[in-house]
DNA sequence: TGAATGACAGATATTGAAATCTGTCAGCGC
DNA sequence: GCGCTGACAGATTTCAATATCTGTCATTCA
């Protein structure tokens, strides 16, 4: 029953997020890591080929993370403009919940990712490829007219980049956001939608 | 004939620019402006209290010159969303312009800019009531159709963050960007416009 | 008299020696 | 054999002494 405590890149992992809780990105190293681990340092490097590639892993997770509710939005069925608006709103909260709820890991993620820049950008490509498919569904319905789903997008991730990209995590505080990201998303809407008669 | 060379704000400004573009942001001090003057650092002090101040007059100065084309788009007349987009075109080719040009300097003066936050404000502040007087024109021609010129404006500035913001500076590499500008500008004019006749 | 100077105190930046870390690998023990 | 250890070389970081800079002001000079 007792089982043999593995060494996994799993528990590395998790104890590579307790270090960088503990002591911060800039002062957390591989030794630290492999103390809560209680193994000698060279076990860590078994698993992962450098210090490097162990915070890819962990930006990686993150990433991943932060995705799984947004697919599943992008995967379920309904008006197609009531949906980009969820999709929206659902991804501009969990940057806003991330960054406030524990600003300090919030900026050791962020540092992490801009590393794993590869990682990044095919977290964004999936991340447009959810809004390409709610808005290919929109076209479907007839609720919107555009000449490519992907290009339209695009265009909305790109114009939707004050709200959840991380270099403007600052405008946080901003009291007129909301306001603000109703107007936004109103213009949008509008841009996407197929010519209403009058 | 021989005038005597008055120390002025405005020569000082000249030489800080020539000491930051000579030693960098970094390197660039009082002493050195003084040296390239000839005076004595004390002089310096007598113009501007505090080296920060003098940092702060250089950033205003760069913000006000990148200003002036783009006042003179919005005072001008016509139709509004020829107008709208000129004026967006410009607002980003001025930025991709400094940047590609110069980006030693560029860097130089966004951290100098960063610095003096009060004055970029005021800066956005300006662009936005720019924006706002063109759709404000717009809503007059019967070419927009918005609830709030102000509101409106201010949604358009956000949405085109991507492509003036400093923070993504590093994108102008990106080979699709001139086609995502094109694919965002026309959602935004489609998302202002008055509802059309099919 | 009013602009400029230059010596000065406290703050900030530089530097190089010492400490720590990363990544490797021969060898140990299960 | 397989996973782990711990000593090691080279790279990086830390730290404290040293140098330079910022901002002030009594003094000079025109």
């Amino acid at each position: 029953m007792n089982e043999v405590v593995v060494l996994t890149p799993e528990r590395i992992l998790e104890a590579t997020e307790e270090v960088l809780r503990r002591y911060g990105l800039a002062k957390a190293t591989v030794v630290d890591v492999a103390r809560v681990l209680d193994v000698s340092h060279g076990s860590v490097y078994r698993h992962f080929p450098s210090k490097a590639s162990l915070r890819q892993a962990v930006a990686k997770r993150w990433l991943d993370r932060a995705n799984a509710p947004l697919q599943e939005i992008a995967e379920s069925s309904g008006p197609a403009p009531a949906r980009l608006e969820k999709w929206l709103r659902t991804m501009v909260d969990i940057k806003y919940k991330k960054v406030t709820e524990d600003p300090e890991m919030f900026a050791t993620y962020l540092t992490l990712a801009q590393e794993a820049c590869q990682a990044v950008r095919a977290h964004k490509e999936r991340l447009v490829d959810q809004v390409a498919q709610i808005i290919s569904d929109g076209v479907k319905q007839g609720a919107f007219e555009v000449a490519d789903a992907k290009v339209a997008a695009r265009a909305v991730f790109d114009a939707t980049t004050r709200y959840h990209h991380p270099a403007h995590s600052d405008d946080w505080k901003d009291p007129t956001r909301p306001a603000r990201i109703d107007a936004l998303l109103e213009l949008l809407l509008r841009g996407l939608e197929a010519p209403r008669k009058r």
